[in-house]
DNA sequence: CAGTACGTTCAGTTTATTCTGTACGTACAT
DNA sequence: ATGTACGTACAGAATAAACTGAACGTACTG
């Protein structure tokens, strides 16, 4: 067999692997493969390229690519001479990561501080009523405890992201391991 | 209005922004619902229980279930007396998001680490033969740097679900926020 | 000013996922 | 044993997501 077969082979189980992996992170199959694809190509490629070698449409490369652009796991290319975009993988994993992270959870994350906080004070201001059965009463102190519970969990969530963001996560857990 | 309405009107909006969020951990949004509902229902409940709450057909309260026993959201409990099984809520959401990350990508983590190893073992192989082109060479060699890149990256994945299972990410980050 | 080479929008189609009702198996009750 | 109450497998229907090709807008080219 001829060994540029071979590795053409091995590049494409390994792409596949990546593009699995990567339902992890909210990404289809498809957008993984196009992704795993421009990691290992050694050159900024064109949606027609990307066209090309993937087999699919030009709008999915598309789309996919400006997928890819939001989470931050592709950037554009500039090169002069040609009127095509050019687009290459972020290679930094440890970035992608946590851009991922940042852009998906941050906003989620801050949505439901803000309607857990206002839940609360809406159900303090009904704990206050006069008239108020005894069981709603009890039934909107331990909705407030568990909404509680959950801000406190938000928010240590958003220490977690932050220290991603920093980079200070990789005071804790170094990018090299020392240890084996 | 009558504040048991009022009450009943918050913790549907507040379940509804938790079922929204669970997205973010590749849940639907009905099994985020049934989860969101669980967690607010002080008492465990039955599948007909919950059908009957959410309005759904008592199959999908199955699959959602076993679902979200596989992420350990939910757990069984046991009641003597009845023949129905109960299930509630996970109340510890740090815990919950440990579980998740656990569960879900310790598993993919390992694949691929295996399937990056496997890979280079194999484009090394190719490098030996003595009759190879100095293209494909080059390219093997800069395909195994990729990869080695890669592989640096999952263990530290590895590494950092290790803290998270083991409690250490709470030395780092404390569920308590003392600071502010 | 055409003319051409791009990327993207949009509507329709295909494919995958979620949801439901019926049917089934098991375990307990009588 | 017979009946009943439960959970779940399965097949089909409803819904959502991904993918495509044609049409469009823009920007560069001669």
């Amino acid at each position: 067999m001829d060994e540029k077969e071979q590795l053409d082979h091995v590049r494409e189980r390994v792409i596949e692997t990546i593009a699995n992996n990567m339902n992890l992170y909210g990404v289809t199959d498809s957008i993984g493969r196009l992704y795993g694809m421009l990691y290992f190509q050694n050159h900024p490629m064109t949606l027609d390229e990307m066209k090309e070698e993937l087999g699919m449409s030009k709008t999915s490369m598309s789309t996919s690519i400006r997928h890819l652009l939001e989470l931050k796991m592709v950037e554009k290319v500039w090169k002069k001479g040609t009127r095509k975009d050019l687009y290459k993988a972020e290679e930094d994993w440890h970035q992608t990561f946590i851009d991922l992270f940042t852009i998906k959870w941050r906003s989620g994350i801050s949505m439901n501080i803000s309607a857990m906080s206002r839940a609360i004070a809406e159900l303090e201001k009904i704990i206050e009523s006069e008239d108020l059965g005894e069981e709603v009463r009890t039934a909107a102190k331990t909705d407030i405890e568990k909404m509680n519970a959950a801000l406190q969990y938000y928010e240590w969530l958003n220490r977690l992201v932050d220290s991603f963001e920093s980079g200070k996560i990789f005071d804790f857990i170094p990018k090299e391991n020392n240890k084996e």
